[in-house]
DNA sequence: AAGGCCATCGCAAACGTTTGCGGTCTTTGC
DNA sequence: GCAAAGACCGCAAACGTTTGCGATGGCCTT
């Protein structure tokens, strides 16, 4: 009895007698290339079958250059909106006969650099990078094409790097004059994470939609620094203390919704009947909060799959990228946890 | 200019003069060990240093037949349950040093069979894997102890395959005991995925608490057939249709929830003014529906966690694996959606 | 002076593929 | 009958490691 290791072409052709050579020309369609005869190539792909044999990933990545994975590295996997990418990254890539590596950077830069290195050296054939977007740096150098990736969800003006994202600034836009539309002329925002690119966008497009409604934008109602719900609970707090007569409140994310929520509940605050909310990212369950929550749609599920089209585009032209990008329409939602007020 | 190709022992070899063999030993520790001059060992970690080299996982993997990876193959990453359960792995594997390639079999046996397939063929070192778990067959050939493996969530009680789950029966258990002492006693059950262990656990667990408190339990108020939010809708729009006198749900799965809600809402019945609701997994979101959630909560984040050390147990003991699994307690999480009521 | 024994290191095979050059036959053309 | 042309296939190197055997010197011992 043989050892239950895996058949290797060494194995068939010993068994059919002909070369090693022979069978991997046979295996990988090159018969009529290579003046295989029907006869032999029959014979290689019966046997085969037979064998369950199917080619040692690492011994052809060694001799290829290529592994047929792609590395897929987000800030964190728990949270249900980068699940979601992560889920239609899976698939399509998979549907390409593709593999993924999946790191997790904790929101932290240092991990990101470290997992960077990390996939690199596991020679993936691509990235698709949810970047901690803070600093840009280690990303610089991606910028060569040596390695073909595509940035999602927050991306780099200055940057010569593919990307997927939504339209963070009309989506900001639309919830905020959705607000101002209703009456609503003091209003709050939960910032995530300064420095990036859906935190900038979405600031914008909130004072964006407030000038051209002719409210001037007040700086002290935006606050907060993470895309958590710590961040939502404690700078949702700060603002009620700081500000009188805040009537709306915009939520950047979907953790910091939570901690808005939390907050309010503290204050004895309802929604909307004391103050209205409204945030990015629609979850499953957002309909059935107390207060169904009015939201900004982002559709990462079309992003996860344009992600891998767009990468492996590059893969197959093998390397230069030439458009500037992908930019998702977002779409309002409209529950009920933002009121009608008279001003 | 070189090539940006990577550095390898031959280069560091080449610069010092020496042969690939004696860097190969020095960077891996053996330099005592085969009597390698303390001058030699510490030029070659000083050259691989600064020309930052690092082994080729391909190449070594080709070799020693470990791969430092470990597959993780999920019925679906987009559920926060199990997105949080590949969060916990994912920092526990890198910390020992392993890469983990992400599978999502989106509930279906048959792409779990093709995954484990593809997994195996990565040659990985080893698994952690939700199964679907109606199936087994494709299971019982890793039985062996080939490839280490450990089984979450789901289990199989004939397979002698590691796991480590949640103790559904006593959280079913104390969560229809607590619906019982606050008064109902006509209790529907909205259930998963028929035959597979966290289903059958928690509904042995409801029915033995409805048994333990002299109630008889009722076959038609135990209803459906996944653990999707479609599911809790369906079945619970049909349950209230076909038994009057429903005063509480007991839902399986946070999902299957989320379609409760949806139903309920429907019916125009609020919770817990009407019926009152409680579920299983505990999510960031549950305490601010509308009635927050009394919930089971998982401890599923040690469950990723126990999961890859024992995988890592196994993985240094090359092998057999004695222990039975783990079994993790569930706890009960009190909010406002179950009333007391007199029956 | 010869043998033995350390201390230090290198050769070459092996892991399983792919591929640039060939090398044999058989057939064909004249 | 003989060369040229297909038709069909194999050798061996290469990818970057690790490792079983030795190999080479120098120094000590007697």
């Amino acid at each position: 009895m043989k050892q239950s290791s895996r058949p290797t072409l060494k194995a068939i052709a010993k068994q059919l007698g002909i070369s090693v050579t022979t069978v991997s020309r046979a295996l990988n369609g090159k018969a009529e290339a290579y003046g295989i005869s029907k006869k032999t190539e029959e014979a290689v792909l019966r046997a085969a079958k037979e064998m369950h044999f199917s080619p040692d990933p690492l011994a052809r990545g060694l001799r290829l250059n290529r592994t047929l994975s792609i590395g897929l590295l987000i800030p964190d996997i728990s949270n249900p909106y980068f699940a979601e990418i992560a889920r239609n990254v899976e698939m399509a890539a998979r549907r390409e006969g593709y593999s993924v590596f999946l790191c997790d950077s904790q929101e932290s830069t240092q991990l990101e650099v470290e997992s960077l290195a990390l996939l690199r050296d596991r020679k993936v054939d691509g990235l698709v990078i949810a970047p901690v977007g803070q600093s840009a740096a280690h990303l610089e150098e991606l910028q060569d094409g040596s390695l073909p990736l595509v940035v999602i969800d927050r991306y780099f003006p200055n940057l010569k790097l593919p990307y997927v994202v939504s339209d963070n600034y009309r989506g900001a836009m639309e919830a905020t004059s959705h607000l101002i539309d209703r009456g609503h002329r003091t209003i709050a925002c939960v910032q995530g994470l300064a420095g990036t690119s859906p935190n900038r966008e979405r600031v914008r497009g909130y004072r964006t939609a407030l000038k051209d409604h002719g409210i001037e934008p007040d700086d002290a109602l935006v606050a907060g620094s993470s895309f958590g719900q710590e961040n939502g609970y404690v700078h949702t707090k700060l603002l009620l203390g700081k500000k009188k007569g805040i009537t709306a409140i915009l939520a950047l994310s979907n953790l910091i919704t939570l901690g808005v929520l939390r907050a309010l509940a503290e204050e004895g605050l309802s929604v909307p009947g004391d103050i209205s909310v409204i945030c990015f990212d629609d979850q499953p369950y957002c309909a059935y909060l107390n207060a169904p929550m009015t939201t900004v749609d982002q559709d990462n599920e079309r992003m996860g799959q344009i992600a891998v089209r767009l990468l492996f585009e590059q893969i197959q032209s093998r390397g230069r990228f030439s458009g500037e990008g992908i930019v998702l329409p977002t779409r309002l939602i409209e529950r009920a946890s933002v009121r009608r007020i008279t001003p």
